[in-house]
DNA sequence: TCTGGGGTCCTAGGACCC
DNA sequence: TCTGGGGTCCTAGGACCC
């Protein structure tokens, strides 16, 4: 049998992509400090940053972090709110970009991908100069930057583009991805957040190559599945495919509330406005639906959801609306005020894909 | 730190079937 | 009606990603 040959890997993440788009549309505001997320209202706002530029990171403004939190580090920001249509339309122009350069294509969220080369390059040598050729084209076409991570794996390709940002270029071969992995801490692996992260870190677990060190059947018996899965990755060890092919598992809409309520004719009346939405999405994209989800968030922040699949699917308004507002009503208490409300929709079926088999 | 909105995947218990 | 084991589907909650 003919030896597999290994693979190259690309990984490629725009950098601080919303504000950077914003930036290029507005010349005005470049070399501020611009924030893009949700309206700051002088400090009262609710909701996160989106995303923030190089400058405003400079205050402490990062992604994820209360608006109002944002804007008392950093009042003169330019605040700008989230035009999502822009960023989709500018993320499919670069996406058709990068495509063009792989085997294998992988979008990742709006402003990331994994791309497979193996057939495009002889090494790593030749994978360089294609990781520079397609940050120059980028920067050409949409006058954008991005950071490019090589590697053997997508695991090691997606940890090397964020090790140098912005606008930068990391590659890592299979036998110095122990040594580049080590020193890293464990945070930087996929799948390890702020729960895992502290888990790990009272096992006196704090880097990679601690992680490496550690007793694999002890990792897996506290971390089932997800500890033997830590224990390969430690070790710089990620067989995943780039997937080409991306199925749609479930589509969903959420508000939060400007302030909190139990007025149950406002909540109802929202249940019907995100359904309509819902519905025309549904629609355009030829999907039935079987289950719904109603999803509740007291003032308090406890969360609630509640799911029920019929027997029958259907994309019909009436049967979103008629459901939601159903499994609502366990939740509605003239004493309890709500956050948020959201529905979902999964067990999909995909009509076209259907129309396409039976052609 | 008073915490958006759009997703995916995993776990665990229960129902139900053979 | 004491009652095994495997498989699948459903539900609620949670961790994680961008």
């Amino acid at each position: 049998m003919a030896k597999k040959r290994k693979r190259i890997i690309f990984h490629i993440d725009m950098d601080h992509f919303f504000t950077a788009v914003e930036e290029r549309e507005r010349p005005e505001i470049k070399g501020k400090p611009v924030v893009v997320g949700a309206n700051p209202k002088e400090g009262t706002g609710r909701g996160v940053v989106s995303t923030s530029n190089y400058e405003a990171r400079k205050y402490g403004v990062k992604s994820g972090i209360p608006i109002a939190r944002a804007w008392r580090l950093c009042p003169n920001a330019v605040y700008l709110g989230v035009n999502y249509s822009l960023y989709q339309k500018v993320s499919a122009q670069i996406m058709t970009i990068l495509q063009g350069y792989a085997d294998k294509f992988e979008r990742w969220g709006l402003d990331e991908a994994f791309l497979d080369v193996t057939s495009k390059v002889k090494d790593f040598k030749e994978a360089e100069k294609l990781a520079c050729d397609i940050k120059k084209d980028v920067y050409k076409q949409q006058r954008l930057t991005c950071s490019i991570g090589v590697g053997p794996n997508k695991l090691v390709a997606k940890i090397g583009s964020d090790f140098n940002k912005p606008d930068g270029l990391t590659v890592v071969q299979s036998e110095d991805a122990k040594q580049f992995l080590d020193p890293l801490g464990v945070r930087k692996l996929l799948w390890v957040g702020r729960k895992t992260e502290n888990r790990l870190n009272t096992m006196g677990i704090k880097t990679i190559g601690d992680l490496a060190n550690y007793d694999a059947t002890v990792l897996a018996e506290k971390f089932g599945v997800a500890g033997t899965q830590l224990y390969l990755m430690a070790h710089g060890i990620d067989d995943s495919d780039v997937h080409e092919h991306w199925e749609r598992k479930s589509m969903s809409r959420e508000i939060t509330f400007e302030e909190d309520t139990s007025d149950s004719s406002l909540i109802l009346d929202t249940i019907d406005a995100l359904s309509e939405d819902l519905h025309q999405e549904l629609t355009a994209s030829n999907f039935l639906f079987k289950t719904t989800t109603l999803k509740i968030r007291y003032e308090n922040f406890e969360t609630h959801t509640h799911t029920k699949t019929m027997s029958f699917f259907t994309d019909r308004l009436k049967d979103i609306q008629k459901t939601g507002k159903e499994l609502a009503q366990n939740y509605l208490h003239p004493n309890r005020r709500i956050r948020l409300i959201g529905i979902k929709l999964s067990n999909l079926f995909s009509t076209e894909k259907q129309t396409r088999l039976t052609c």
